[in-house]
DNA sequence: CAGATCCGAAACTGGTCAGTCTCGTATATA
DNA sequence: TATATACGAGACTGACCAGTTTCGGATCTG
């Protein structure tokens, strides 16, 4: 939404002439949105001052309100460009544990992480900011939700549980608790951590039977 | 402990003589207190200002800092107020369904919601100030967790649960989900919610049988 | 009533930060 | 090389807020 009628599309992209010359250009905005999301992840939003996110870009401060027209849209944006997952390509490895013991990955283990930060540095913004709150909602917590709920329905759809399983309340006990290991108990979300929850918690609660005897 | 050493214990209850003039005395602390708890859990710690609280408690500024030296510990100090659960009175119906459904109660929730709020409020904060991350530990984490593990390990005990079971992982199913919900969610945690949780995910992950057909 | 104490109100200080503006430079086009 | 554009750096402004100080009034003591 803020993106759309702002820049993003027409700037980001811009072919033009990269030329030689180091990375000027026109439209840093990546790496700026980079910054801001760093910034925010480190500090949260009240932390967070716009001469931060200038210096970790290398940019002047200037340039970033040549681009945005506050730090709340800024920030909006730097949100909304989080790069989501890619909802097509899920495992499907046959059963829910193998799917769902299949996402952890280093790779996702950080990036789930570092959205958490983020979200959790804009937790005390969300009520003064519907714009905000709407925009970590669509980035990051929908999306996982959503991985979730899908993993569920395949499972549901192959009878490996029981129909009246609450798939859209259960999709929500993994960001739930990994949330709130992270940010309110500051222990990391390892695949131990995961491991534990898938058997302990969300195939019981899944009704799945042998939660796996290794 | 940031308590201990100040004041606290010899102002807020002391008796003197509570003249038959309005509200002054000595040792508006409780009022103070609360009214920075107001203010945090509304505005979150770092859209608190020491004018909103003076400003609710019907006191003066200089007040405020006649009695704390900053605005960071008057926030610990209210933060250890918080009145605590009372673990030695907690329900004790037989199962651990009926102790857990015993402990919704429109107090209880309210009290747990303000909780949360406050938490919430000072997320972003938590990294910057170990002082005030165990203020909230010892005042909001902790106990919350502990009657959880309190009611799990009777129902263990009793042996209506497994001793597979991890008493300390499944404490924080519902703390962790009742503040996702009520923060990121923005959703009430309610009665309806809460007996869902039980049933549906707690008493299915303790491994207790019949999750009660009604 | 006289002195001492504590209060609330409000003026004040200093630092921080969002947002603006200027300027010297580097690039791009021609 | 000349012109135009966009940049980074950083000075600047104004608001806000933590923390301090002042003051007039109300209460308690004697």
């Amino acid at each position: 939404m803020t993106l759309d009628d702002s820049h993003d599309a027409t700037e980001v992209q811009a072919p033009q002439q990269p030329r030689l010359g180091r990375k000027r250009d026109h439209s840093r905005d990546p790496e700026i949105l980079e910054a801001a999301l760093d910034v925010l992840a480190e500090e949260g939003y009240d932390g967070m001052t716009i001469d931060m996110v200038a210096a970790r870009a290398k940019a002047g401060k200037a340039t970033l309100y040549r681009r945005w027209p506050s730090k709340g849209e800024l920030v909006v944006d730097a949100v909304a460009c989080l790069k989501q997952v890619d909802l097509e390509h899920l495992p499907d490895t046959g059963t829910l544990r193998g799917d769902l013991v299949a996402m952890i990955k280093p790779r996702t283990l950080e990036d789930a992480e570092r959205k958490v930060q983020i979200m959790g540095g804009l937790m005390s913004v969300l009520s003064r900011s519907p714009e905000l709150a709407d925009a970590i909602s669509a980035a990051i917590i929908e999306p996982r939700a959503e991985v979730n709920r899908i993993l569920l329905r395949r499972a549901l759809d192959r009878g490996e549980i029981s129909p009246e399983v609450d798939i859209d309340a259960l999709a929500l006990v993994s960001p739930s608790m990994a949330s709130y290991r992270t940010l309110v108990l500051k222990q990391p979300v390892d695949r131990e951590f995961l491991i534990g929850l898938i058997d302990g918690v969300i195939l019981p609660a899944a009704g799945v039977r042998a939660p796996v005897e290794a």
